[in-house]
DNA sequence: GGAACAGGTTACAACATTGTTACAAAAAAA
DNA sequence: TTTTTTTGTAACAATGTTGTAACCTGTTCC
């Protein structure tokens, strides 16, 4: 592997690794539609500062489209792009193994 | 779930999204076989006390453990448990997609 | 007129994380 | 005698990240 996929894969790593990155992730694919901003930021329980940074870095990288409806107030729907649809199955496997350590802690 | 399964799942999540954890894990099951401080080290291309600040995290988690050799100078040895294992298949999947965007990326 | 709504952005202070450097131990090799 | 080796730890400065609070748009409701 040469140097310029080796910082690629980083840069994909790091991104994955952000906090709450994985989570959003796993739950904008649960209900496989379109979410608004405030869903995602109720279901990740964070503040709109750090979702809208994991937004638009999802969004820079081409995992993430943001489509924004002429509504009043503003509506704007946020989805997964195919590649990040791709990964879908590792991160479900993942959380399973992180919900089943969940309960087994108790 | 209760509260308290929700905290030792963040917990999990905050501890996977730690810098180089993911990848830790990941070719720490590569070899499948005990692993050196040095190799680890080696591979992550990390500095000591990043690497050790993560192993023993994942030490405390009881998904690795250390093995110490009283040799000159001294050997350790690192291993998966059987709990790391299990979310081996999720990691591997998930390295997959992201060599596989990185090439793509170029 | 003023409040309320969604979906943000900006600035900033507080906090967390990182790498660097120095250090350790103990025996063997130079 | 000095250096080398492995596997770390401790302290610290630099850097990175987070949440909070304030603010913004533009229309409808009271």
């Amino acid at each position: 592997m040469c140097e310029s996929a080796k910082a690629h894969v980083d840069d994909l790593l790091v991104l994955l690794s952000k906090s709450k990155m994985l989570s959003i992730l796993y739950i904008m694919n649960c209900d496989k539609e379109p979410m608004r901003f405030s869903m995602i930021k109720k279901r990740v329980n964070s503040s709109s500062t750090t979702v809208a940074r994991r937004l638009g870095e999802l969004e820079d990288h081409g995992l993430v489209t943001r489509t924004a409806f002429a509504t009043v107030p503003a509506t704007v729907m946020y989805e997964l792009t195919e590649d990040a649809i791709a990964l879908q199955p590792s991160l479900e496997s993942m959380f399973e193994w992180v919900l089943n350590r969940a309960d087994n802690a108790l």
